[in-house]
DNA sequence: ATCAACGAGATTGTTGACAAGATGTTTCGA
DNA sequence: TCGAAACATCTTGTCAACAATCTCGTTGAT
């Protein structure tokens, strides 16, 4: 850990630290990027972070201007619910194949995962009903076998962190998915394309609006 | 002219010969995209083409290899099959929110795209009636107002060029969509929104037909 | 004839220095 | 006190040379 990290290697581990400090926080939106600072704070050349911004941009996290450098992107609570309908749009395309062509094992690891949901809910574990979350959204997609539909769901959700986060700790947030995942879970798992379909766009309707919702109620 | 295209310029500029070189066929998929050569080809530098080079892999346009170039990636039917489904979801989504969001004016432009295409059918004016075409996808997406489900479908649209153009070389292909692209038109223009989702999916349901056909049938 | 080791040439990766443009601060005049 | 010009500093953009790696043809041994 003493050498720089140099080219190839620099560039994703600058990009991936800019991603986790997005998460964590410790970017907020606006902030300006500069490249030297960047360089030396990740023991990297100047070379790497910049190319490290560049693949950032085309995940439109950040917003480079030129001569002016890199900042993080603002996303506004309308391109919220545009990326949201997009996903929604996506998600219900891959729910449907899921539920058409997923493994006995997906299946079952769907069913699992369920379980553990309502476990979770039950017992006040929202971190671990949070990851479930997440788990369950990458496990539809995956056994939709879409591929194309797996890489742009990525790149929305890229800028999405900072929802996600405010979405998710929002009292009551979880007894209110529950539901709403289960659904998604029963559709899938039971072969119904047209019902898991429906369920995905039941959920994420219920997602924009607590996205709009929270454009008026900010704190928190 | 005489200068050399530098820096900036240069790279978008690379970028779109790129592009062009891809639609016109003068470069074909696997083929080896020399960062040196194509400096020289256009009159730029290296880092111009490298550059340009990393915009159209963020666009999977091409693929690059690290340490070995970059190269045109090759689509497979079943690829581009993918590519359609995620562009019908985006595109109900689009045309659900045109019909019931389009202007009078956009409406207006929508029915004179329909009847000017019905004209070049009937004339066998091929160019125009593509032409017309992408038009009337772009319009739909614009009268959406959906910037995020657009910048989707351009980067989707990107790899695809090249089975666009042996899809509309079909004969006989221009007088199987047009009553798909009327049926988009009247429901859009005339503002219902389910029927407007439904045509845009019967048209590339089809589309997806017509890719799988080629599979077998690959010649022209 | 086949295969592996070798080496020359071709090609990409990386760096450091410099050029050009933006930003912020100070100074001067009204 | 305010505004504007001049300047110093910071930051990004560009380039050319060098280093590292890969490709491919050649050679020689089995």
């Amino acid at each position: 850990m003493t050498d720089k990290l140099t080219g190839a290697a620099g560039r994703e581990y600058v990009a991936n630290a800019i991603r986790q400090a997005l998460r964590s926080g410790d970017l907020v939106p606006g902030q300006r990027l500069v490249e030297l600072d960047l360089a030396e704070a990740y023991g990297t050349t100047r070379g790497a972070v910049r190319e490290a911004l560049q693949d950032l941009a085309a995940e439109d996290i950040v917003e480079i201007v030129p001569r002016r450098g890199a900042r993080i992107r603002a996303v506004s609570v309308e391109e919220a619910v545009q990326i949201t309908e997009c996903r929604s749009a996506l998600e219900q395309l891959c729910a449907r194949k899921a539920a058409g062509g997923a493994s006995d094992g997906q299946r079952a690891e769907l069913r699992r995962i369920g379980a553990d949901m309502r476990q979770a809910v039950a017992d006040g574990a929202w971190d671990a009903y949070s990851a479930l979350n997440q788990r369950l959204h990458e496990l539809v997609i995956e056994a939709s076998g879409q591929e194309v539909a797996r890489r742009q769901l990525d790149r929305l959700n890229g800028p999405m962190v900072r929802f996600q986060f405010r979405l998710a700790l929002r009292p009551g947030r979880p007894a209110q998915s529950l539901p709403q995942h289960l659904a998604i879970i029963d559709a899938v798992a039971g072969a119904d394309p047209e019902a898991a379909a429906r369920a995905v766009a039941a959920h994420l309707d219920d997602v924009i609006e607590q996205l709009r919702a929270s454009a008026t109620a900010p704190r928190l």
